[in-house]
DNA sequence: TTACAACCGGAGTAATTCGCTCCGCAAGTT
DNA sequence: AACTTGCGGAGCGAATTACTCCGGTTGTAA
């Protein structure tokens, strides 16, 4: 309704840009943390400026879209993993989902942009889907059953980027990019069979708290920051 | 025999300073990327910028003398592995000694810090120890066939630092900082219950060449660089 | 062709941050 | 007291930042 059609080649140029930035926003975003520039961005995306500015109003408005698609593809993720007869294949292709749309590039801003109102509702959102694909998955006993949805969590967070493949992208290595994405996806497989539930011994200490998660996007609450950076 | 013997509490202090200096290195650059500033390691570790000066020349030094200690903690942590006489607690406490230290932090200045000879020897050596160990694991079956040992590196690097504990340390809630490590260890865990060998499934893709390594640290081939960041 | 609209890229700007130097001061030794 | 040793951080020029503004290019219509 927003966009019913475009309206000649001009407007389709734009939506490449858009796309484009927005998908050099999360790797630049990955590999330089929350520092990452808007010149950076731009030409990482192969635009100019000002296109960038034409688009989003401030660098916090487009970190603010890239928070919100991410929470789109997460949910998404997570309801067509529901969808899957498999509860294991489920899970396990909502992981990899997750994990390779670059859901860590994110954790560098959290905290730093401002939490719309439809942001938390889906923030609200994932955690139940999550919770359901988690309660499913241990009810066939396929999940180990000392893994909680917090695990689950911070290990979509953790191979939410790839520091290998980050780097090679930084220095235009172009030509081992994707074979670093190919190793990546390995390793993430390797941790994925690490949740099924085959395994003797329990995991070392106590089930995280959710309080990890829930406090995480808080935004300046007034305590002390310990580092400028 | 540099230095045989501390010669008062000033050289005490400085010892606890350098140490100081060097674990905030690791935690801000995990959490800064290379970008972080000297100002900000200086005030993580609680000293004043003139007290990291005098102790390194420069900013890339300090960062040189990062990369050697973790080299040297991966190669003390590959000997204590390879002393074990379980194959299988050899390479899995090897890998969490490296992952724990923060090996990961490193990633973000490979390629920006110029390699000394000795660098290189070590850089070698751990390259010899780490497939050692996997042959071993290997030969006792205890390590399922498809993983090598670039596998493992990765997966080191991927959990040599967690965005979680990160970005936790970054906004000084200290009050969750233990939580998230304990949480980090777990993930961990489950990633390297996921190399032994019970699995059914073989990995996806094919092995990862070792050129995804050999070739990190290589400085400025003058290749063009994406970004400027 | 000419007139016009839509959109692009990037030079320019003020403000900030950077790596690094330098110096005044406190603590320990003689 | 005189001297040594190491400390913290203000201050410096250079580099980088987010963002603005405008000349140029492309596509459309007469």
């Amino acid at each position: 309704m927003t966009e019913p059609k475009r309206r000649g080649p001009r407007q389709a140029e734009a939506e490449r840009n858009d796309r484009a930035l927005l998908r050099a926003a999360r790797q630049v975003l990955a590999a330089d943390g929350g520092h990452a520039s808007v010149a950076a961005i731009a030409a990482a995306a192969g635009v100019g400026i000002g296109s960038l500015y034409r688009r989003y109003r401030t660098k916090e408005e487009l970190f603010q879209r890239l928070a919100e698609l991410s929470l789109d593809n997460w949910n998404q993720a997570a309801e067509r993993g529901l969808a899957e007869d498999d509860p294991w294949e489920g899970l396990a292709s909502f992981i990899v989902t997750c994990a390779e749309f670059g859901q860590g590039s994110l954790a560098p801003i959290a905290g730093t942009i401002e939490v719309t109102k439809e942001m938390q509702a889906k923030s609200d959102r994932s955690d139940e889907l999550l919770a359901a694909l988690v309660a499913r998955a241990h009810q066939a006993r396929v999940l180990r059953p000392d893994v909680t949805a917090v695990d689950i969590s911070l290990l979509i967070e953790q191979f939410g980027r790839s520091p290998a493949l980050d780097q090679l992208r930084k220095q235009g290595r172009e030509d081992l990019i994707e074979a670093a994405a190919n190793a990546h996806k390995r390793v993430l497989a390797i941790a994925v069979d690490g949740l099924r539930a085959c395994h003797s011994r329990p995991l070392p200490g106590n089930p995280p708290t959710d309080q990890l998660f829930s406090e995480r996007w808080a935004h300046e609450t007034g305590r002390d920051r310990r580092w400028t950076g």
